[in-house]
DNA sequence: TCGACATATATCGTCAACCGTAGTATATCG
DNA sequence: CGATATACTACGGTTGACGATATATGTCGA
């Protein structure tokens, strides 16, 4: 899982959000680090959907402009889960042969 | 900076090593989840090369095999402890939005 | 009032990176 | 004498991220 698709999980973790908040949450997650476009977002909205770690919750008509909010499935808050564990163990593992004991 | 990348240099943080030695290392240290093939490991210590964090520390000739040793440049030493720093500010703060306060 | 900017999503083409597979070559062990 | 370990090279395919562009509406300032 590269960056940006980990970023995007994260973003739903706390709670359901349309596409272009999910843009502005990880832009403020990542301390302005990383500015998703919105080719990188729906591309990756669209293959998370078939994969089955989000799913559409709902969808809402503000100002005539649509807005489709997404949510984790359980499968989605596992694989983020899993993903955690595994940057740290590998950032444990880099900075144990950065600094030797 | 993808996962095979990233376990390529810790890899080579402690100890300059050749590209056999590079394949076990990461399956040591990823606790056997991650085995580089050939093609990956290859193809990102030439494109590493390129970038300047890694360079060619020496070349021995072991039982007629060419055995070519790579080793971090400093630049490559930082981009992995920038690395590090990234990887725990995004599990920090994925962890707090799967398990909230 | 007119343009710039923020909100929202869709789509397309391109490129980097990783991945699998196969090939070459030698040494060792059963 | 075949299997396995060591060690590097080469090639082709796929995925995922990226930039750019398009569409549409509302707001705010000059």
């Amino acid at each position: 899982m590269q960056e940006p698709t980990f970023l995007i999980l994260t973003a739903l973790a706390a709670e359901p959000c349309h596409g272009y908040g999910v843009i502005q949450a990880v832009e403020a997650l990542s301390e302005g680090d990383v500015r998703l476009r919105p080719g990188t977002l729906y591309g990756a909205l669209d293959r998370l959907t078939e994969q089955g770690l989000v799913e559409v919750d709902r969808e809402e008509a503000v100002d005539g402009r649509l807005r489709r909010y997404y949510r984790l499935t359980s499968s989605g808050t596992a694989a983020l889960a899993q993903q955690v564990a595994r940057m740290r163990r590998h950032a444990d593992a880099a900075e144990l042969r950065l600094r030797p004991a």
